[in-house]
DNA sequence: GATCCGTGGAC
DNA sequence: TGTCCAAGGAT
């Protein structure tokens, strides 16, 4: 079992790491959370404008728990997954309600805020306040599955066996833990990447068990992919474009416009009111107040 | 563990 | 052009 030269990745990272904004010193911990956050399943370059205008209107957790929830789900733009501005918004409520406007550094107590789960908690540990925790995310299972077991590809996530398998690579000074995450992270992101590795350019290359065996294909069970043309989830997000780049709110004849299948369109209208993406007042749908 | 939840860029 | 996939979380 091969582990991961560790020199060589920081190294790699001080000459080429991104200077993304929340890497900057002094960042604080709610600015991190956010941009975590935001991350989830979004590309890194479409969530930094959103970032900056976000902390510019709503500068920590006691500005957006009061702010409308109509108002936070527009300003998370087109970032996917609008759930999770309402999560946010309910995340900033509880660090005002129950931690007294500063968010918490344990993980156990990081995992109980709504919408950070076991990347964001870890995270949020880590890179804000610099604890020795693995940080697992789809970057990092990628590089382990190579570089260590010389797989191409991670196979489905397992939180116990990911977390146990990156402790295990995880340097034993704490500042160096840190830069190890962040620097393998950014590694999966910028040159072992999915589709096409940039193996050339890699400081692991010449330690990777994965080219050390000739870049084997993946054998195991293909990942199903996601379709999205003609899913609820496609007209959900046509619904809320209406609300969300018009006033507000809308007559139920807007939103039957811009989708023929009357029992689809209505599944996902009621999937949005149940979750509080939009409100109902007799013929009128808006965003909630 | 499987499925659902947006959006858009790269190839 | 259609496929793939992106700093996951909740149920």
């Amino acid at each position: 079992m091969t582990s991961v030269d560790t020199p060589a990745l920081l190294s790699w990272f001080e000459r080429v790491g991104r200077p993304l904004p929340w890497r900057a010193q002094g960042t604080g911990a709610w600015e991190i959370l956010l941009c975590e956050v935001m991350s989830q399943q979004t590309p890194v370059a479409r969530v930094e404008p959103v970032w900056r205008a976000w902390l510019e209107r709503w500068p920590g957790p006691a500005e957006l728990a009061a702010a409308a929830p109509a108002d936070v789900i527009r300003m998370w733009g087109k970032l996917g997954y609008p759930r999770r501005a309402l999560r946010l918004r309910e995340c900033a409520l509880v660090v005002v309600d129950t931690h007294g406007g500063r968010v918490p550094h344990d993980v156990d107590e990081l995992l109980e805020l709504p919408g950070v789960g076991d990347y964001t908690a870890r995270a949020v540990a880590c890179f804000a306040y610099g604890q020795r925790v693995p940080v697992v995310d789809t970057n990092v299972r990628r590089v382990v599955a190579r570089a260590v077991r010389g797989e191409a590809e991670a196979g489905p996530p397992s939180a116990r066996r990911d977390l146990a398998a990156v402790e295990t690579l995880l340097p034993p000074d704490r500042e160096q833990a840190v830069a190890f995450s962040i620097a393998i992270m950014e590694l999966g992101a910028l040159v072992c990447t999915a589709r096409s590795p940039r193996c050339d350019d890699c400081p692991l290359a010449s330690s990777c068990a994965w080219v050390a065996a000739g870049r084997p294909d993946w054998d195991g069970p293909r990942r199903r992919v996601q379709t999205f043309a003609g899913t609820d989830r496609q007209v959900r997000g046509l619904l809320l474009d209406v609300l969300r780049d018009g006033d507000g709110t809308a007559p139920r004849a807007a939103l039957n416009a811009v989708w023929p299948d009357a029992v689809q369109r209505d599944r996902a209208l009621d999937s949005l009111l149940a979750d509080g993406l939009m409100v109902r007042a007799g013929d009128r749908y808006s965003l909630p107040a």
